[in-house]
DNA sequence: TGTAGTGTCTCTAGCGACTAGAGGTTCAAG
DNA sequence: CTTGAACCTCTAGTCGCTAGAGACACTACA
């Protein structure tokens, strides 16, 4: 039986953001002790572990109310929890795309500057006022 | 002049966003009618439009108070507009860098399951389970 | 057994950048 | 002059936590 502190440690998930987890019904209420403290059994280690591993992939906390929904019920097809993957790889990729056009502009609008001169001729600010100076939409 | 809607057309800012700003004190409060209506000139125009330019190149609302800052002072040097947009670069950079890491992971934990099978058997649920089963860490 | 120090409890409030809704007022077109 | 859209303020909600207050519980050591 682990504390939450101990099971924050082993996960690393800070100890609010359990409690956090426990609230909002994605964690299981753990037993307590006499004194009201929480005490976690390997089961809870080991969704937690799962909620951890798909927050790092960037799963809503919502997918994953869905996943373990999903795990609950070994028999049902997990053609939901492919789907759930896939909306979340075209998210990623529509993000990653979004910050590449970014990141060109960026790129652009900072080379138009050294940082040498006053912010009245500043390439940076001026690029920021008028749109026009883009190459492309963003 | 305009009315806070047609400035919201003009700059594709949503009216209550643009309340928002004025709240915050990126945007200066304008005129108003005698029935107490706001009421915009060409600088507010402007002055939104900046910010929107800006936000859409993902610059947080404390970075764009520091250019709208420097802006007002078009005496002092400029290297404070290009530090903001070399930091809000590596910042783009750093997500792309992470996202594209997902992206691999996501691929390969989808490829590993094509729906037909049934949630027990599912490599999804099961990479999400075991984080050993990832090629690397993110 | 006492005590010190750390861990844990609940509760409320805050973050960033908005978004939504209620309930009331003002404007502009016909 | 009327209608209906646009506007006003205010409060509360979103997401996924994070921070802090004030009180209680546990553990290690003397």
């Amino acid at each position: 039986m682990f504390s939450i502190g101990q099971l924050s440690k082993r996960t690393k998930v800070k100890v609010p953001t359990i409690r956090y987890y426990e609230e909002t019904g994605l964690l299981d209420a753990p037993e307590r002790t006499d004194g009201n403290q929480r005490r976690y059994d390997a089961a809870g280690l080991e969704r937690l572990s799962f909620i951890k591993h798909a927050r790092d992939l960037g799963f809503s906390i919502e997918a994953i109310a869905a996943l373990i929904e999903l795990q609950g019920h070994p028999d049902r097809s997990c053609q939901e929890a492919t789907d759930i993957a896939t909306a979340q790889l075209s998210d990623v990729r529509a993000k990653i795309k979004r910050l590449r056009a970014l990141e060109k502009e960026l790129v652009r609008i900072s080379k138009g500057c050294d940082g040498d001169g006053v912010s009245e001729d500043c390439y940076v600010l001026a690029s920021l006022s008028n749109h026009g100076l883009c190459e492309r939409e963003h």
